[in-house]
RNA sequence: GGGCUACUAGCUCAGUAGGUAGAGCAGCAGACUCUUAAUCUGCGGGUCAAAGGUUCGAAUCCUUUGUAGCUCACCA
């Protein structure tokens, strides 16, 4: 068992390492303060608003900010919080708390205050149930009632299914520009280092009874004690409480074999406070200002409403709180919660979303609102709206003074890191998606036709290009799909008019650089009339012979993103 | 039983320091010999769920009611 603590992360580096990472951020706001602008020409007003002193702000993470300042007061440091307890694949809705806090963290440090942002993976709580998407769920089964620290991870990965989990989060997290300080309770706990505050819990015993049966429905029992024991004979928390000497020493039996054993809370690593009252004591013990809850824990009654008293009986006083609304997906299939099979993570929202797109989703969102996640064509419109926010930003777009100040506080808040000095290259998502089926899906060629690409817009465009051509593959409707025909596929069946037409097009396109889109258009239409065919027939026709599809993106247009040298080797077989 | 949230145009929703109601899509009209959930221009459209209250003034604050959804009272 001890082999854990050590292994788990060389000891508790945690501290150092936390603030270290942190300290980018800092930065952030001076650098791009300091850094030159070098913006597009016309976009005066980007520059004017930049350089005006933090306007008045109404974003929630703004807001919430200076609330926590107000109810808290003037302080060194603020304290925001976060964390979970790992008993399954930490999903794209925790990720919503997670990027809560952090947009919260951000807004209070633009206002020039110092922060520390807890994580605190709660994997010292007991492992109740089997989630459906894990692997060997047999040998799983026989670690219930054990601390998920003690788990093993059955992917043969890890120390731990715990470590697993985290490990899974901490790698992906700093990708969404998230850097938070991560605790480990089990750590903490299998360390003693809770010591105390175990003690005050049980000489506060009474009034931490009398809080937690205010709500519930059977009243605790008069034996009921304020801490709960993994049995050191079996690992499993089926264990009763007999006795607590009123200092240190508490006696249990465990239920399984009946041995009894008293234990020293100063150097046991068995003992744990219950959720309840471990939570309210963390604020105590980090000192938290602010920490936000899903739904189910705000409620009347609820961990946080108990929480809220205890922490009192604690000596403490409760953060400033919010709460969060769950998050639904559209457009895949699969479960959002973590006990019901396939489950959507954050790596999976990456792969559609760049990372500061993801961002976007939840800076634009308010907190307290449900909303979908979707890897549908809704995924067009997030793209699109991005850009908007985007190009409002950089005065690209003009806007209402409102929703300019709304907008660009949206896009701050969805940088990775610093916000960029130039937009990014301004390409429609559904335009970037038909130019890399083009090219089979190789975003070098796309990029190297793009001559007016800015060197230094290439990487996020990159990025993009990842994001659009696995949308395309694992998600775009049907419809969307085509690939150019190669020249081994069978020839297409036509009547007669139509090949006179595609003979006529071919004729048309080897001069292909005479004509702009709209000639193109118009010329198209001319060559069906010619062969008196009309002209749906020959749009299908082409479209037949071009993508072996009765219909594709707007063909003019895609005719001369094509280009000559793809499209005449393809007509040319009709010839 | 308690709590929370939502109710704004046909649809999806913006609208936080109370000051004459907004966007997108749909619709209508016109243009385009034009296929895609993206062509352009113009237009119409709302007792902001209901009632009451505070206010010079309320979608916004308070109270009550209705409808819908979520959640707690087991464990974490």
């Amino acid at each position: 068992m001890r082999q854990y603590l050590s292994q788990q992360r060389g000891g508790r580096g945690g501290g150092g390492e936390g603030s270290q990472s942190c300290s980018s951020y800092g930065d952030y706001k001076e650098s791009y303060l300091k850094t030159p602008l070098l913006l597009p020409k016309n976009c005066l007003l980007g520059i004017i608003a930049t350089m005006s002193t933090q306007p008045k702000s109404f974003h929630w993470a703004d807001i919430y900010a200076d609330k926590i300042v107000r109810e808290k007061g003037p302080k060194e440091q603020y304290t925001c919080a976060s964390g979970i307890t790992p008993s399954g694949t930490v999903h794209i809705g925790n990720f919503r708390e997670i990027i809560s806090v952090e947009l919260i963290v951000r807004a209070l440090r633009d206002k020039g205050h110092k922060v520390r942002f807890i994580y605190s993976w709660d994997d010292y709580d007991v492992f109740r149930k089997v989630p459906k998407n894990m692997p060997k769920p047999e040998v799983l089964e026989t670690y219930l009632r054990k601390p998920i620290t003690l788990v093993p991870d059955t992917n043969g990965e890890y120390s731990s299914y715990a470590e697993s989990h985290e490990q899974a989060v901490e790698t992906l997290l700093p990708v969404v520009g998230i850097e938070p300080e991560y605790l480990y309770q089990a750590q903490k706990y299998r360390a003693s280092e809770y010591a105390k505050e175990m003690r005050l819990a049980l000489e506060k015993r009474d009034e931490i009874k009398a809080a937690l049966d205010e709500y519930r429905t059977t009243p605790l029992e008069d034996d009921w004690f304020p801490i709960s024991v993994f049995s050191n004979f079996t690992d499993k928390d089926t264990t009763t409480i007999l006795e607590w000497d009123g200092e240190w020493q508490v006696t249990y039996r465990d239920d399984e074999n009946g041995k009894v054993e008293t234990i020293d809370l100063r150097n046991t690593s068995a003992a744990k406070l219950p959720w309840r009252i471990d939570w309210p004591m963390r604020w105590v013990y980090e000192g938290v200002d602010f920490e936000p809850a899903g739904k189910d824990h705000h409620s009347e009654g609820g961990s946080f409403d108990t929480s809220k008293h205890i922490v009192k009986i604690l000596g403490g006083e409760a953060p400033v709180s919010f709460q969060y609304d769950f998050l639904s997906i559209k457009g895949r299939g699969g479960k959002i919660s973590s006990s019901t099979g396939e489950v959507i993570s954050l790596a999976d929202v990456l792969e559609v979303y760049t990372p500061e797109v993801t961002r976007y989703l939840f800076a634009s969102t308010r907190p307290n609102t449900e909303f979908a996640i979707s890897f549908d064509l809704d995924v067009l419109k997030i793209y699109e709206d991005y850009d908007t926010c985007e190009r409002i930003y950089f005065g690209l777009q003009q806007a209402n003074e409102k929703r300019t100040d709304k907008e660009r506080r949206i896009f701050e808040l969805s940088q990775v890191r610093e916000v960029p000095t130039e937009a990014s290259y301004q390409i429609p998502f559904r335009h970037l998606c038909n130019l890399l089926q083009i090219n089979s899906g190789d975003s070098d060629a796309v990029i190297a036709g793009l001559t007016d690409l800015l060197p230094s817009q290439e990487k996020r465009l990159r990025e993009r290009c990842v994001c659009a051509w696995n949308w395309i593959t694992n998600y775009s409707p049907e419809d969307f799909r085509w690939v150019l025909r190669g020249s081994e596929e069978p020839l297409i069946e036509l009547s007669q008019e139509a090949i006179k037409g595609i003979k006529e097009l071919h004729a048309v396109v080897e001069h292909l650089e005479e004509y702009d889109e709209k000639q193109l258009s118009e010329e198209i239409y001319a060559v069906a009339h010619r062969n008196e065919i009309d002209p749906p027939e020959l749009f299908k026709a082409v479209y037949l012979v071009l993508i072996g599809k009765e219909r594709g993106p707007k063909l003019a247009g895609f005719v001369i993103t094509c280009g000559k040298e793809k499209i005449l080797p393809i007509l040319g077989r009709y010839l």
